[in-house]
DNA sequence: CTAGATTTGCAGGAGCAGGCACCAAACGCC
DNA sequence: GGCGTTTGGTGCCTGCTCCTGCAAATCTAG
């Protein structure tokens, strides 16, 4: 007997696809006319009043007659598609070393409302930081009005998660092994029926870079992020580098002095223990467990001018440029972001990069490649955890249910 | 007015696809029946049929009854499709620094024939190389019988190849710099009408071995391919990471030991610099620039047990371990397969670089990472190269144009 | 050797998505 | 206010794949 209902007819998938694009287009762009639609999507105008009806159908998105405010071009205006607040959201939650965050993010990347404590998790149970987590959550949730349907709660956690299924095989910042986090916050937010999706902090923020902040327009794209570790989000042609189990971008370790000073992982000379966040305030002579507290100390003391917290920071900027510039020869990226506390301390850290790019890196990569800081500052974990959730409905629209409640007010209504 | 053709039509797209993939699949595997098909491409049986009949129409494929020798399942049999060897075939030629390699390669990878010569081409002019080739590829050309359609050629170099144009930007070891040898070749096989691809060695050495050779049955794979240089070619979920322009893969560029030798690139320490051939003869007390020879003379030291040999290669294993468990972190992949020159060591080197394995990748892709030499030897870079002329063809199999005459005796009648 | 079971090819029809042509509507511009 | 332009809406057409019913070709059991 064979399988059906599998694949389905390549007609559905055309749908499926073509509703996805155009969706995701309204998701990463502005709301948009129809024939801006058309033309982005090189389909027909009959077929985009197909799709957009549909999207429409399931609340997804909503029709207003263009503003008169804006000029416009002769010829008959064309209603302006856009998404719509009570639509599809996610809830992102965002589990660092130093503090949890949450937000209800829309489509179309718009934070709705957000809250994030400050707090230690160092060695913090998996279920207290499910319960902190609660905590910060729930007034969240009540506070919103005209709120999205939760479609999914993407998390970030910084460690190594397994792709298959979430799993959590290992978060040194936080002392986890082998947790299933999101089992826990399954079960915490249950009444919410909203899948979750657990993600790597650096896929996320390179995931939200690349869509909305600093590495729009490229398609090859490397996002450095470091809080206590340090990896890597690494967009190839357009797609987050996965790898065979969700592991890859661990940049943090490569060998960048076979003989160096010993790292957590027993390897020497990873880079993150020469450039790292423990490294870093070492060399500045501070307490290297100091944490968020200490490296605000030392940007400020560099702000003012301060010798040891300057050559400190030039140093892991150029151990840091040794790193990039091996990943500038590997990957021969478009551009390259530092976020997280790298992206803080950018203005110190990069002269001294680009001075290794300049003596490391290929000609010919190093010559196209563009070093930035990340333009989303602490909003790249959860706007990226929102993506996350948020993927299933960008890829098939029409999970989405359709409604039975006519367009609301302000729909442009066709007699 | 509107462009059209562009798109036309999300059917034929479909088709399009569809034809690729059924291509594709008697590419990668062997000759198939219609019903092995329908369940690998998950269609139907009377989508199969016409799929099938097109490819026929083209000279692409052709049908025959199953073989009786071969056991039967009840039911009425399934006549097998399977590729023909005067259909679209392409001309892969290979230029190393120490030889030049040409093959008439058919769908299915099948070398039909093939002709070598050995001859040094550092600093070679492509003029001269050109001319060279010719004086391989002319007779080869004509002894062949039965020849497929040569639909393109795929060359091999040892350099930088950009992949919006197919120009060297450089290539080290036969001293080119900017060099439009695409151009060259077109000129001289003006005759054959064939479309002309240039690859970099290391790229197509790791697209050959994945699709038939050490990689198969992986979706994230790396190939590590030395000669005189030192690259790698690397597969991302099934695609070939090619870069923003096309320079992805200089892996013997990373910085290894910061303060190491100089490397020709100037940087101190580069991958290639201290586990390439030339630090790898040097080390064993040979002359560097000795070449091919030279390595063949440094195996057979090894084979007879000489202490010097043996410890020079495990010193280079050792510092390629160290590059490869950087690749491990970075890429997360299912196998890591060695060519080229640490192919024909490999099993001098495998010991020291899982050595470094175990000490520097991380635990959790580490043991997931399979190293492995290999598969294709020789053939791996005319075999990529080959891949690399047929990938128009299976994109779109509907650039071969019908025939006219009618399916050759074998083929199934249907009266 | 024959009958049943099984698998497959083939022909015809259905469903469906997108493209196209035509007409009407809504704007800017003169 | 008329004209040119751009756009939405409608109805028809094309092309692709899937489904169904039937005939053909084989294996197996008796």
């Amino acid at each position: 007997m064979r399988m059906h209902g599998e694949i389905e007819g390549a007609q559905a998938e055309i749908r499926r696809r073509n509703l996805s694009r155009m969706l995701r287009e309204l998701h990463v762009s502005r709301p948009l006319s129809r024939s801006e639609l058309a033309a982005r999507l090189h389909v027909d105008r009959s077929t985009v009043a197909s799709l957009v009806s549909e999207l429409v159908g399931r609340g997804i998105v909503l029709e207003r007659p263009r503003s008169r405010l804006v000029p416009q071009s002769p010829g008959r205006p064309s209603p302006v598609v856009e998404l719509r607040q009570s639509g599809p959201g996610a809830l992102a939650l965002d589990i660092a070393t130093d503090w949890l965050g949450a937000a209800v993010v829309g489509l179309g990347g718009k934070i709705i409302a957000s809250a994030r404590r400050d707090l230690s998790l160092s060695n913090a149970s998996p279920e207290k930081v499910v319960a902190d987590l609660a905590g910060i959550v729930r007034p969240l949730l009540a506070g919103i009005e005209n709120a999205p349907r939760l479609v999914g709660i993407g998390v970030s956690v910084p460690g190594l998660v397994r792709a298959e299924d979430g799993r959590v095989h290992a978060a040194p910042a936080l002392g986890w092994r082998d947790v299933a986090i999101g089992e826990l916050i399954k079960e915490e937010f249950a009444d919410l029926g909203a899948s979750v999706c657990i993600g790597n902090d650096a896929d996320l923020a390179a995931s939200a870079e690349y869509l909305r902040g600093a590495g729009r327009g490229t398609g090859n794209f490397i996002c450095i992020w470091g809080e206590v570790g340090l990896g890597a989000g690494i967009v190839v042609d357009g797609r987050l580098l996965s790898g065979a189990a969700g592991y890859a971008g661990e940049i943090g370790h490569m060998t960048i002095e076979p003989g160096g000073d010993l790292c957590h992982c027993g390897a020497r000379g990873c880079l993150e223990s020469v450039v790292g966040e423990e490294a870093l305030l070492r060399r500045s002579g501070r307490d290297p467990l100091g944490g968020t507290a200490a490296i605000e100390d030392l940007v400020s003391a560099a702000d003012r001018g301060d010798e040891v917290a300057l050559s400190a920071l030039v140093e892991s900027g150029r151990g840091l440029g040794i790193g990039i510039a091996g990943l500038v020869n590997i990957f021969n990226p478009d551009r390259v972001a530092l976020g997280g506390l790298y992206g803080r301390v950018y203005r110190y850290v990069r002269a001294p990069i680009l001075l290794e790019l300049e003596a490391r890196a290929m000609p010919a990569p190093r010559a196209m490649v563009d070093l930035v800081t990340g333009r989303l500052g602490g909003n790249a974990l959860l706007l990226g955890a929102a993506e996350l959730a948020l993927g299933p409905t960008l890829d098939d629209p029409a999970i989405a249910p359709l409604l039975q409640e006519q367009a609301p007010a302000g729909a442009v209504h066709h007699p």
